[in-house]
DNA sequence: AATTGTGAACCTCTTCACAGCT
DNA sequence: AGCTGTGAAGAGGTTCACAATT
């Protein structure tokens, strides 16, 4: 009943999550090198833009294969294709936004995730004033039927946005209905099935991060 | 010049950012288990709740100090109150919010800040449309003037949500106007000096993960 | 009898360093 | 000569297992 997230058990091995999230990083300077009219591009080079040694970026990639000369670096749009590839950035993913409340909402309009190929294509709630409502093209329908309403719109993720008190219970009835990947905006710790995925977007912790930081020795005595 | 975020440097000695997140975890669970009443609890039960193993949650806090009683457990309060004091939530924090975009203004309305003594203090934006404009209590500065305004609002934190094209111009701004402590909602690596703190709230890079972990396997071929 | 606090063992991730291509 | 790819070494984080305490 218990997932540690450290690494995912892949096709390509285990791949430690830290690995995924470089990815990512490494697909974003690829993109604006590949913008930037650059064809090629060093490891040395990828390193120094993303804040890691080249040998980190070498590994990386190593997992998956071998996509570099040897004497002459990689070729930026190659790798980019490669990275999207693994990362499945090369296919649509449907999302479902449980919970519309600020940062719901927020999320609708944020275009990096339709620019990544990721498309918000069910809206859920259980408060019956939004129920019905539209936002942008979609209905906001009833909580009390996710499955139903996931089966229909075909959902691959949920992004969930409820109340700390209801997460867990509707993160229940997610993976009832078949959801194996969650990114998750409650302040808690989900509890899943092993192969379900859960991401964690949890700002009160990264803010609680900084005050801890500066909290050290120069702790303030007043206001 | 480079900053490698996997630990802090404290008067604790190095602490692992992940025992960090994890103290922000057990101080949510600790409230929890005082509204409900709860006056003691075991590493065993704090693990339990967070997912992780008691050796882990024993070993987090010996870092700090011994807060338990052997045989018996930890009281909840105080073990809370400890956990506070070492995360600073035991003080008020003023944030600036820099760029009022779809996030920003949902971060402005997000509760749970407050609620851990974050308040924003300022607002700064570079659109003439949204400076001088209202929001909340507060006037949308000019982001031009934000070495002055960060001074005059006694900012400690800065939570940087402006396009990735700007993200690194006005984080070099803020640390020259003697902020050390950013959290950043722009896609891209900071690049900031050794002494300023940054948390990155990455959320393409989360969805990607979640891609990645489905993508495995069974790749689905056509939508 | 129960549960903490912690040194040591273990495991995982990062960096080194160099052989192998171009 | 330049740069990748990778086994081995090193560093760091987690778990074990048990002495210490209530």
């Amino acid at each position: 009943m218990i997932v540690r997230t450290k690494e995912s058990r892949t096709k390509y091995g285990k791949i430690a999550d830290a690995t995924v999230g470089r990815l990512s990083r490494y697909y974003r300077t690829l993109k604006h090198l590949e913008t930037q009219g650059v064809s090629t591009v060093s490891s040395e080079e990828l390193a120094r833009r993303n804040n890691v040694t080249s040998a980190q970026v070498r590994k990386d990639f190593s997992f998956f294969g071998a996509f570099g000369r040897r004497g002459l670096g990689y070729n930026v749009s190659d790798l980019k294709q490669n990275i999207a590839r693994i990362l499945g950035l090369d296919q649509e993913w449907h999302l479902a936004l449980v919970g519309v409340g600020n940062i719901g909402r927020a999320l609708l309009n944020f275009r990096q995730f339709q620019e990544q190929n990721f498309y918000f294509t069910l809206i859920l709630d259980s408060d019956p004033a939004k129920i019905g409502t539209r936002i942008g093209n979609l209905e906001v329908k009833n909580l009390d039927h996710l499955a139903d309403e996931i089966r229909r719109a075909h959902v691959d993720m949920a992004v969930l946005s409820v109340p700390a008190e209801a997460a867990q219970k509707v993160a229940d009835q997610l993976v009832e209905a078949g959801i194996k990947a969650i990114l998750n905006f409650a302040p808690i710790t989900l509890l899943v099935p092993p192969d379900v995925t859960v991401r964690n977007e949890n700002m009160v912790i990264e803010i609680e991060h900084l005050s801890f930081a500066l909290a050290e020795g120069s702790r303030k005595i007043e206001r």
